[in-house]
DNA sequence: AATGCATTTATCCAAATGGATAACGGAGAG
DNA sequence: CTCTCCGTTATCCATTTGGATAAATGCATT
């Protein structure tokens, strides 16, 4: 468990990063977004602005992983998903923050944004140790396409992949933008249409 | 017309922007990979880090939208795109630089990077002046849909948007990188089979 | 009240950053 | 040859950046 001012630091610090990328914002806008009034909070709370944002990213990773994991054995446990829509609500349901902060999720954005500009750095932080739940979605979908060619159900999931980002990603933005409503985006069903679609690409 | 070594100068720097972001890589580092010894090169030949990003946006996106424009154009003197996977099939291949640099693509990356992490400068940078080519698909799109409801038709083509972009963007992240084979996104089909996939987005 | 510990605050610093400016060089025009 | 002009190069600069350190503050326990 953290102390009250480090989790302030790093859910205000994932916002920033979320909004203008990593390299778009200083430790001292951090800081002083957070309430403190001196930027070396971030070194006494985390060491350097490096080792949050890896903090950030595996923070992130792990609730997502451990939310499709549970979602999985639940599903399993029930005789497994039986249909590709079902496998992509997992995928989706499990990819929204269920707590998110006053101003909205930012995660998917702050992910995207890593992997665009700073693939290495995500890539060591998540290190496969926080994919697997994301690679089981995978294999449900492999198993429920038996009659497809495995390399194009491979492709297919490839783009998938790309297109959940892309999405995830366009709506947190149009979320955080507190300045009008977005009917559209908050309507109950539009992540169950999310993973329609997404179901789409794999099926044809 | 430009100079050979503003030429250079852009090309290296869309792929540095492309690879890191724009707050990523710094104008010493732009100028250094293009042969310059010196930064002042920026300066002089755009004014300023800020103004060679503006051309930028703009350089690529009108390339594309004049792609798209001729692209519609000759659909449209045949009789028009008959069918949605022919309007992304347009979308899809005007989005591709048919004369890239020996690195590769860049632009796709570094819009969805701008959009991502500073989109209010790439708003005003294209200020729906080439935009106009995208908006042409998305209506042929409509025309072409005339029995689903409206609203399901434009939520559908904000998920393509959102997923054209994560695809490409990928699509590049991977073929940039020149130390393995990417059969897959080499294959001269792939680009179709994205035209395909991001129909049925749409399709459903 | 005194002590010890955790946190915050105030400074300091070297390096990096974007930008400005003046010296330099070379090619073409007179 | 000499003079311009264009582009390059060498410096200079104020500001920002991430990080380090030490002083100050609060706070619980004794």
């Amino acid at each position: 468990m953290q102390t009250e001012a480090a989790h302030q630091l790093k859910a205000v610090a994932l916002k920033l990063f979320a909004e203008r990328g990593i390299d778009g914002v200083t430790v001292r806008q951090i800081a002083e977004a957070a309430g403190q009034k001196n930027h070396a909070a971030i070194t006494y709370h985390f060491g350097s602005k490096d080792a949050l944002i890896r903090e950030l990213i595996v923070d992130g990773a792990r609730a997502i992983d451990e939310r499709r994991t549970a979602a999985l054995d639940r599903a399993n446990a029930n005789g497994g998903p039986g249909t590709i829509v079902e496998v992509m609500e997992i995928l989706v349901e499990t990819s929204v923050d269920p707590d998110p902060p006053p101003w909205g999720e930012c995660y998917n954005r702050f992910v995207v944004g890593l992997q665009l500009s700073n693939r290495p750095l995500f890539m060591e932080a998540v290190d496969g140790q926080w994919n697997s739940g994301y690679q089981r979605c995978l294999d449900e979908v492999r198993r429920l396409s038996p009659d497809m060619p495995a390399d194009l159900v491979n492709q297919r999931l490839v783009f998938m992949g790309g297109a959940i980002g892309g999405i995830l990603a366009g709506r947190e933005t149009e979320l955080a933008d507190r300045s009008r409503e977005h009917p559209m985006w908050s309507h109950p069903e539009t992540l169950g249409r999310i993973a329609h679609a997404l179901a789409s690409i794999i099926e044809g």
